[in-house]
DNA sequence: CTGATGATGTTCT
DNA sequence: GAACATCATCAGA
């Protein structure tokens, strides 16, 4: 069952939190890419200057105005694009970038997206570098801001979140946010979740 | 294994 | 013109 839209229309940081363990479905020409979330963290409002859209909405945020579930694909550093959910209620501003995932289907895939070569004797370590980074599993997983800005997950066809059994508590780990440093307020807040001791999760 | 460095271009000031 | 929610690669231990 796919997630609705009562699920991402919460607090962002409950959203953050329970997308631990829940899987990504991107449904492409017959390739069938799914990914288990192992890492997230919430951007959350005015009080956090981590957030893009602390200081109100642009032409690259106005999506995080919608109602929770729209995606909101950013480019960073020329060369990458990171993938995060919208939540809260339309009108009400809050993200979840997904950092890391795990592959589960698709992975034949997925290596040939990241490493351009064919899928023969890959080493461990090829395995873990296909989804182990937010701009990583956007690649491996072949999900493109052109196509998925702005899309809907309780709605669009070839992208969704797919529901799991809740984790345990003990396998949940919350955690400072990663290379923010910039940001006065914020910087320390524990909004990062991270699944315990999966490999998956970015270094 | 660790840490340092360069790549690369959109967004915002 | 600067900043940037990153990654691949390389040098050194």
């Amino acid at each position: 069952m796919r997630l609705k839209r009562e699920f991402y229309q919460r607090n962002t940081i409950l959203v953050a939190r329970d997308l631990l363990g829940k899987k990504l479905v991107h449904k492409e020409d017959g390739i069938h890419y799914i990914g288990k979330i192992v890492e997230t963290e919430a951007y959350i409002n005015t009080e956090d200057d981590g957030a893009h859209f602390n200081k109100g909405l642009t032409n690259r945020t106005r999506i995080i105005d919608e109602s929770g579930g729209h995606i909101y694909i950013y480019n960073i550093y020329g060369m990458y694009q990171l993938f995060n959910i919208v939540a809260e209620k339309k009108g009400v501003h809050g993200a979840v970038l997904i950092r890391a995932v795990e592959p589960i289907e698709g992975i034949e895939s997925m290596y040939i997206n990241r490493y351009k070569k064919d899928f023969s004797s890959p080493s461990k370590k090829e395995i873990i570098n296909l989804t182990n980074g937010p701009a990583k599993f956007v690649m491996a997983m072949d999900i493109s801001k052109e196509e998925f800005y702005g899309a809907d997950l309780v709605l669009n066809k070839r992208l969704w979140v797919e529901n799991a059994n809740d984790l345990q508590k003990d396998e949940v780990v919350r955690s400072k946010r990663i290379n923010i440093d910039y940001a006065i307020k914020g910087k320390d807040y524990l909004l990062r979740f991270h699944i315990k001791d999966n490999p998956f999760v970015s270094k």
